[in-house]
DNA sequence: ACAATCTGGTCTCTTCATGCAACTGTATTT
DNA sequence: AAATACAGTTGCATGAAGAGACCAGATTGT
């Protein structure tokens, strides 16, 4: 069985949890790009229905996603993207600006986010302090929250010793 | 078999297939936390070792990691970020900010990004304009790039008439 | 009115990935 | 020299994923 993380104390597999696996963030892919409907995904994807069904249902039971009657007896319905699921713009924006930068290369970029007003592609997505301020990579570094439990705690402390070992 | 995204014109989904998977991500959280040796990931992820062995040639195969001798004769390995998985550092963010947000609540984080001189928590990211405007989800839209092949160009048509149905 | 088609699934079957546990061959430590 | 750590490999049982057929209700075309 694949591995859960229900119950970790850890933001990123909670969302990795919630977001279910690979063809969910194709699936929110599509939602930002328009997609509305089941055949929408569909055909966009070329995903198997029972599939995209079980998927649809773990975004929708996740709040990412919500139905609304389209049709006037409810055979028809629609996918939004919820706040939640909205929320996930900079994700994907990430994930695509990556591939564009990794895998693309520039100027080879297929798809651009841009502002809608202008039609420019947007910036670079960037950590920043809270004035402002870029931040690279080596400049971060990762510490116990507010919510950390005793296995995080634990794991920060096993980190100070790192570098005891050969 | 699991769909393969080698071939797709879409950076998210290339960007993904380079990933790999689910644990993939973790393990490069746990990179990113100072995890450097085969150990460090088997204990903390709980993984099992064909699983994770697995896992690690794909990110070296797809240049997320690098290997590196620590012993004399290389029976330890040390697994490095190389520049190209230093630059998922803003995914990770996304995510870890996305859960952040969405599962444990503000003031309930357990683990939080900081900037390395000051201890202060990174901002959270924000699509930005070239000028440094914040754009909101609803400023943003998706456009063909330079790199847009036929079919791409195709959906982005279908897209236009996307109101016309019912 | 009636057939054809669309929509949003469900069902079955096969294949593949996952997790577990045991085992292996070097290194390092004592 | 023996014990232990390291970084895997191998084999096996199980469950999940994917392909494709099938289906009921709604809608559309003629």
């Amino acid at each position: 069985m694949r591995r859960r993380f229900d119950e970790e104390n850890c933001s990123v597999a909670r969302a990795l949890e919630a977001l279910g696996d690979w063809w969910t963030l194709l699936i929110i892919r599509e939602a930002f790009l328009g997609a509305r409907r089941f055949a929408d995904f569909e055909s966009a994807l070329s995903i198997s229905k029972n599939v995209l069904t079980k998927r649809l249902r773990h975004l929708v039971e996740h709040d990412v996603l919500t139905t609304v009657d389209a049709g006037r007896f409810g055979s028809r319905l629609e996918y939004q993207l919820t706040p939640r699921g909205k929320d996930l713009m900079v994700l994907v924006t990430a994930l695509r600006q990556w591939g564009d930068r990794w895998v693309f290369g520039p100027g080879q970029e297929p798809v651009l986010v841009c502002e809608r007003g202008s039609g420019r592609p947007v910036g670079r997505l960037r950590v920043q302090a809270e004035d402002g301020r870029s931040l690279a990579a080596r400049d971060l570094e990762l510490r116990p929250g507010p919510g950390a439990d005793e296995t995080t705690l634990r794991r920060f402390e096993a980190l100070g010793r790192v570098d005891r070992r050969r």
